[in-house]
DNA sequence: TATTGTTATACTCTATAACTATA
DNA sequence: TATAGTTATAGAGTATAACAATA
């Protein structure tokens, strides 16, 4: 049973990180919850998109996308035009209240972060994101069954800069 | 503001850790909550101790902590006897059953790792998991103000191994 | 018939405030 | 008076299931 132990480890660690995502979202301004201010986010880094792009992102039910979409609609942070390819769906952008307001998380975040990890290097907070975003990816992968070994026919499929 | 792209990104993928908290979460046998199974593992890792003990290392208010012994111990998985050098407070331990229900979920939780970071070394693991407890660490620690810099009388504070 | 998204509902986790018992 | 812990309550975040509109 080796590993288990590092299994053991790491699985706490991920359990405290919860911790600090609250920590950090003690920082946000008045009316921008902590799911908002995620949206906001991936939305000023991926751009605009669907609800079902959005979702995928986040890792969430589709229900949670919508309820929090709406209600970034509503503060007009967030504008939904018709998608002209499928109008079941339609398009989130940031409106200019939105990206304002990003930039005001994000600053915020800046000056809290720079004082917390003031003992870290670029590379240290680089090898973290880094490390996250492929845990991230390996578990939005699928499981395609309950074979143990990889298949032969892929060499080198560890994607190197998964989600970046 | 150079770091603030770093810093972005990092935060991106600590709210992305949600998710995979959740999957992992969908294997705890029927009957164990996450809290629960967070609440086994330090007990486990850390040994017998006070709520006020368990409350520091989960990072929640006392009040959650209350409840999740209350319930720990309803289930007949924890057993708590009075402290006998403060009347106020009692010691949390580990019973058998406790100890049974650890292991199940140990094992449980070791398959899906290895099934999902098959492409990781133990290396990448290892630093993983002491990055998040750098992390932890550096939240936990008291903001001493708003001076930027550290008491030059403390050389090197930073600690090698937190929370190990 | 399948897919995209929405709404109603319920559950888990957490924080705040008020409280009890002991230090 | 201060501290350890408990309880009541409220709020945020999420999932499930049923549904509407469109592909």
């Amino acid at each position: 049973m080796t590993g288990n132990d590092l299994y053991e480890e790491l699985t706490r660690h991920l359990s405290a990180v919860g911790s600090v995502r609250r920590k950090l979202g003690r920082i946000l301004p008045a009316g921008c919850s902590d799911a908002s201010a995620t949206m906001l986010a991936v939305l000023g880094r991926h751009g605009a998109m669907r609800i079902g792009r959005l979702t995928e992102l986040l890792g969430v039910d589709p229900s949670v996308t919508s309820r929090h979409a709406a209600q970034l609609t509503m503060l007009g942070w967030v504008d939904r035009k018709p998608d002209p390819a499928d109008r079941r769906s339609s398009i989130l952008r940031l409106t200019s209240e939105g990206h304002a307001q990003l930039a005001e998380l994000s600053d915020r975040r800046s000056r809290e972060l720079a004082a917390r990890l003031a003992g870290w290097s670029d590379e240290d907070i680089r090898r973290l994101a880094w490390l996250l975003s492929r845990l991230r990816a390996d578990f939005d992968a699928q499981r395609t069954g309950q074979h143990t070994f990889a298949d032969p026919s892929e060499g080198a499929r560890r994607p190197r800069t998964p989600a970046a």
